[in-house]
RNA sequence: GGGCUCGUAGCUUAGCUGGUUGGAGCGCCCGGCUGAUAACCGGGAGGUCCGGAGUUCAAAUCUCCGCGGGCCCA
């Protein structure tokens, strides 16, 4: 093993060189053994990506993946549904490649995965997409476009994107069955959701009721919470202190105010009670007020004793208590005008009441706030609305009738101050929303809505949320958990057109109210007969007419449609059709696994819990992967608005899928955002696929040379030589800790784990260290070793890799393993995942491998100290070490003799024996350095001439090799190599002509004169080696290098 | 405004169950190595570990208060 300069011995490689003639394989399925196919020392990865999708499909090569695996234990997986309104963006992209890294990991693993698609097609987003086409923008135009012909145009939509998709996902290689995938409009889909919703129904838990909603008083429409969010503004507007009169001390001489605060003056017409805080102490006080003709009197006011601040005039506190002291008085109403169903004009308390702003004392007007709403619900409170869906006041408030309610805030604060119930107003800046198509102010706006009784199911909510595993895990209990303790109802209605109709009729008659469950069950109720390829959208099922069970009269659907997130939350049974359809559903739930983006933790996360608990009272998936979303490279979100949406078409076009899902996977924890760039992916092309293309590109390179046949040898590890033990104890480390990140869902942990692994280990240190073995000429023991280590260890590569990086892993397959086997599966895609081999793990092996580097390191630092180059041999290395570290990296001097260049490592016991002896022997000489305390090393820097004149001759040689790389000569290119120089260089090259020949392949090797660059075969150079100078000249062989 | 989360070198990040002098990659400077690798190796410059307070013998790490980014909700 160990190399000398004089011994020489090597490989001369032109020997075996190019015989072999393969024929391209473009398909990859001729086989031509024992030879792999060549490649080229640069990878196209573009190319080499489209011909393996075109191997997968006609290898059908994922429906094999899956199938193969029928009778397994089941990994059930659900798609969650890209809403079809918009091209896929790199965040889309990401779930994408997560999804499949994990489903082909869990495959490979022995489990059967089949996987769905699935497209979300309904909902507002692909109304206002059409909208926008139509060039219109309110319902009333399209009701007089025809709900028809406009539904039809959004079912068009939704197939337009899906193109864009499928192209996408097959792009950057998501195995997923596109073929069959669930379509939320499909009717097998809606009965199943009809179905769910009467399954809810007959639980009582499906009702009406009024949702407060942002409303756009112009559009006269709802708003979805996407789009207020995207019309948040600051608006500087009148904030008002109102003076509510407490009844019982209306006919004292000093009656008591309630002090409220409002930002919206205009909705105090809807007044109904106001809220205190329970807990926090009020106080009543007693203020000096000059009224407009200058005459002071005295008033007493209650407010937030921390809130006093607000009071402008002198004054006394009387009294203090706590809010709930006060609750359920009455007080007297601002305005007489409104007409209110139920009790009104109450004291209550509620914790929402804060202390930050305002007065402590909030007034209540359940037409037009959620929170409003909900308070007066509870509390058993009345109601009024006073403006209608133009947002004017109605003849309720005849001195406000028809005016805007924006418009009329100016009015009404000075009707407060004529009645002296005005104690101040002040400008007030907050951020209000406007509409994002019309830019009118919203209002929160009572509308009539259907919904589920979600908070009923608050417990079983959270029990089921405890079955599930999240990650990250803080979701859990956190934004998650936090989510489910406070659950409202689920205002499940929209009143819109493109979407799963509500499945409630009404009878006209007598009110009754029906909710069906399936086709079947509208056909016999139907007055009239119902085809059976109805579609069940609107308008066509608005049309069907039931029979009243109870009257006999005829009941008529609720116009409305259902939220298209309880369609996508219904997925996991309506993809199967269940109830009608048992059997798939069955075997398919719960999912064992789902992933999106965060922001579906309300969304999907939430609505597929929500409908599972409401119909089956069960969690709907196992496990939740929730990934972070991907930023541009300012950190800044994508959005089309900014312009900063990486468009994904474009990256295709010069980036690897390979690359990019490598880039996208070690990026970082996929449970944080990500900040996107071309660039870093180009990085990563270069760092981890360039380097495992090169590994595998100098394994294929010197096997054919030496006609390698990885099916006739078996070598037993135990046999093989350290640096092929430690390689594959690695190995199967590295395949331990792969799997448990893996199962840990720390997808990045593995992957940066197999980077460093074929960057630092195979490639940099085992490859560049074994390339002499590989080199050898002769048929050989150790040389075998190598190869089957380095095949045995690409091919299990290969594996650990094929789920992260599919396009790469399944190309070198088909070259290294099914090229020369057809026993081999026919992709790597249907192998079994590698397992970590325990016995093959020799921890006192690898630890004295790092040892060993720990000291090449030093040894290196030892030199360049010293000044003098790798190049140059040096006598000797004196390692103090432990008797244990000793015995541990003996097998392994040889590497440290090569790497550090030096002739002779000797071991001393301990430091100190080994500094007197150095101190013996002209300490000078030596050089030092400490690794850790027992460990140090000394190296001789003092080279004799015999050394010296080896480093001058491996000087040479590299000049000479350098300089045949210019020429681009074939590795295996004979040449005639000329020198000039001094007596020295004469003598050195004399000494070591056979060597020189030998490594440059050089026939003849003579000494000559410099020659005029004439002669175009002639490529000469003068070198400055150290401060000799050096002319070499290479001529070509023509001819002479092949057979 | 509220909840959750992230904030480490110019950039991307590891470390974060508290414990020596906070590691790496890209980029930069010097040197070396190289016929698999536009690769690699050694050295160097570059850090208020977002800021402040607290707990502790000891804080990048735990707690609290701010600031900034992100998501969700208002």
């Amino acid at each position: 093993m160990r190399q000398t300069l004089s011994t020489g011995g090597y490989k001369d490689i032109s020997i075996k060189a190019c015989t072999y003639t393969v024929t391209k394989r473009a398909n990859y399925k001729v086989i031509c053994m024992p030879y792999f196919e060549k490649e080229t020392q640069k990878a196209d990865f573009l190319a080499l990506e489209q011909a393996i999708l075109a191997l997968w499909d006609s290898e059908q090569a994922f429906e094999r993946s899956v199938n193969q695996r029928e009778g397994g234990e089941r990994f059930v997986f659900v798609e969650g549904p890209p809403t079809a309104n918009g091209l896929p963006h790199p965040g889309h992209i990401l779930t994408r490649v997560v999804k499949d890294l994990v489903l082909r990991y869990k495959a490979m693993r022995g489990y059967y995965v089949p996987r769905k698609a699935g497209w979300d097609t309904h909902g507002l987003p692909v109304e206002i997409e059409v909208e926008k086409e139509l060039g219109i923008r309110t319902k009333p135009e399209i009701e007089k476009y025809g709900i028809e012909n406009f539904n039809r145009k959004c079912k068009e939509s939704v197939f337009r994107y899906e193109k864009e998709w499928v192209h996408a996902t097959t792009r950057v290689g998501f195995w997923i069955d596109m073929d069959d995938p669930y379509v939320t409009f499909h009717k097998n889909y809606i009965e199943s959701v009809w179905w769910s919703l009467k399954t809810i129904w007959d639980k009582g838990l499906l009702y009406k009721g009024h949702k407060v909603v942002p409303y756009c008083p112009r559009c006269e429409t709802t708003l979805s919470s996407h789009e207020v969010a995207q019309g948040y503004r600051d608006v500087e507007e009148p904030s008002v202190f109102v003076k509510f009169k407490l009844k019982r001390t209306a006919d004292e001489a000093t009656p008591i105010f309630l002090l409220a605060w409002t930002t919206t003056p205009w909705t105090l017409l809807g007044n109904i009670a106001l809220a205190l805080h329970p807990e926090h102490t009020y106080a009543k006080i007693a203020v000096t007020v000059e009224d407009e003709f200058g005459r002071t009197g005295k008033e007493e006011y209650i407010l937030a004793e921390s809130r006093l601040n607000v009071i402008d005039d002198a004054y006394e506190v009387l009294e203090r208590f706590k809010g709930k002291d006060l609750e359920g008085e009455d007080y007297e109403p601002l305005f007489a005008y409104a007409k209110i169903e139920g009790e009104a004009h109450k004291v209550i308390t509620a914790e929402f009441v804060t202390l930050d702003e305002g007065s402590g004392i909030v007034h209540i007007a359940p037409a037009f706030g959620e929170v409003d709403y909900e308070a007066c619900k509870v509390r058993e409170l009345g109601f009024t609305q006073p403006v209608d869906s133009e947002g004017r006041f109605t003849d309720e408030v005849p001195p406000l009738a028809g005016i805007f309610v924006k418009d009329a805030d100016r009015e009404i604060i000075e009707m407060l101050r004529e009645r002296g119930i005005l104690y101040k107003e002040e400008r007030y800046v907050h951020s209000y929303p406007f509409c994002w198509r019309c830019n009118s102010p919203l209002l929160y706006y009572a509308r009539e809505s259907w919904f589920i009784g979600m908070s009923q199911l608050r417990e079983h909510l959270l029990a089921n949320n405890e079955q599930i595993t999240w990650y990250p895990g803080h979701l859990k209990y956190g934004r998650f958990g936090n989510f489910l303790e406070n659950i409202a109802d689920w205002a499940l209605s929209r009143e819109r057109f493109w979407g799963t109709p509500l499945p409630i009729w009404i009878c006209t008659g007598c009110g009754a109210q029906h909710c069906v469950g399936s086709l079947k069950e509208v056909q016999e109720k139907a007055q009239s007969p119902v085809p059976d390829d109805i579609d069940l959208h609107r308008p066509y099922i608005d049309e069907v007419i039931l029979k009243c069970d109870a009257c006999g009269g005829a009941m008529q659907r609720v116009k409305d449609v259902i939220d298209c997130w309880y369609d996508s939350g219904s997925a996991p049974f309506a993809q199967w059709h269940y109830p009608f359809d048992t059997e798939r559903f069955t075997e398919n739930f719960p999912a064992s696994f789902i992933t999106e983006a965060i922001d579906q933790t309300r969304g999907w996360f939430y609505s597929l819990l929500g409908v599972s608990t409401a119909v089956f009272d069960q969690p709907p998936y196992l496990t939740v992967l929730s990934l972070g979303h991907i930023l541009d490279e300012k950190g800044v979100k994508m959005s089309k608005s900014k312009g900063n949406v990486v468009d994904i078409n474009a990256l295709f076009k010069t980036e690897a899928a390979d690359a990019l899902r490598w880039y996208l996977i070690t990026a970082g924890p996929l449970t944080e955002d990500i900040r996107f760039s071309a660039e870093a992916i180009r990085e990563k092309q270069k760092k981890f696929l360039n380097t495992l293309w090169n590994s595998y590109f100098f394994f294929i390179t010197y096997a054919n040379i030496d006609e390698f046949n990885p099916v006739e040898k078996s070598i037993p590890v135990e046999l093989r030589n350290p640096m092929d033990r430690w390689l594959i104890s690695r190995l199967n480390t590295l395949t331990r800790e792969v799997i448990g990140a893996l199962e840990r869902y720390e997808l990045h942990v593995a992957a940066r784990k197999l980077e460093e692994f074929v960057s630092d280990e195979l490639s940099n240190w085992y490859i560049r260290r074994s390339r002499r073995r590989f080199w050898i000429t002769e048929e050989n023991l150790d040389k075998e070793c190598a190869y089957t280590t380095l095949y045995e260890v690409l091919v299990a590569l290969c594996k650990l890799l094929a789920p992260f990086v599919p396009f790469l892993t399944e190309h070198i397959y088909q070259n290294i393993v099914r090229g020369v086997s057809k026993a081999a599966k026919e992709s790597v895609h249907l192998c079994d995942y590698p397992l970590p081999d325990e016995t093959l793990i020799d921890t006192g092996l690898e630890s004295a491998m790092q040892l060993i580097s720990d000291l090449v390191e030093a040894g290196r630092r030892a030199r360049s100290d010293a000044g003098i180059k790798i190049r140059q041999p040096l006598r000797e290395l004196v390692i103090t070490c432990s008797a244990e570290q000793r015995a541990h990296c003996e097998e392994l001097i040889s590497v440290l003799e090569e790497e550090v260049n030096v002739r002779d490592v000797r071991f001393e016991e301990s430091s100190k024996a080994a500094a007197e002896l150095l101190l013996a022997r002209e300490f000078e000489k030596y050089r030092a350095v400490e690794l850790e305390a027992g460990l140090c090393l000394y190296l001789d820097c003092c080279p004799d001439r015999a050394l010296i004149e080896e480093g001058l001759v491996r000087d040479i040689v590299r000049r000479a090799q350098g300089m045949r790389k210019d020429l681009d000569l074939e590795y295996t290119e004979r040449i005639a190599l000329t020198y000039a120089g001094d007596a020295e260089v004469r003598d050195a090259i004399q000494h070591f002509a056979e060597y020189i020949c030998t490594e440059t392949l050089a026939e003849t090797l003579e000494e000559g004169t410099p020659v005029s660059s004439e002669d175009e075969r002639v490529y000469g150079k003068t070198w400055q080696i150290g401060d000799k100078a050096v002319y070499l000249a290479i001529r070509t062989l023509a001819g002479a290098n092949h057979e």
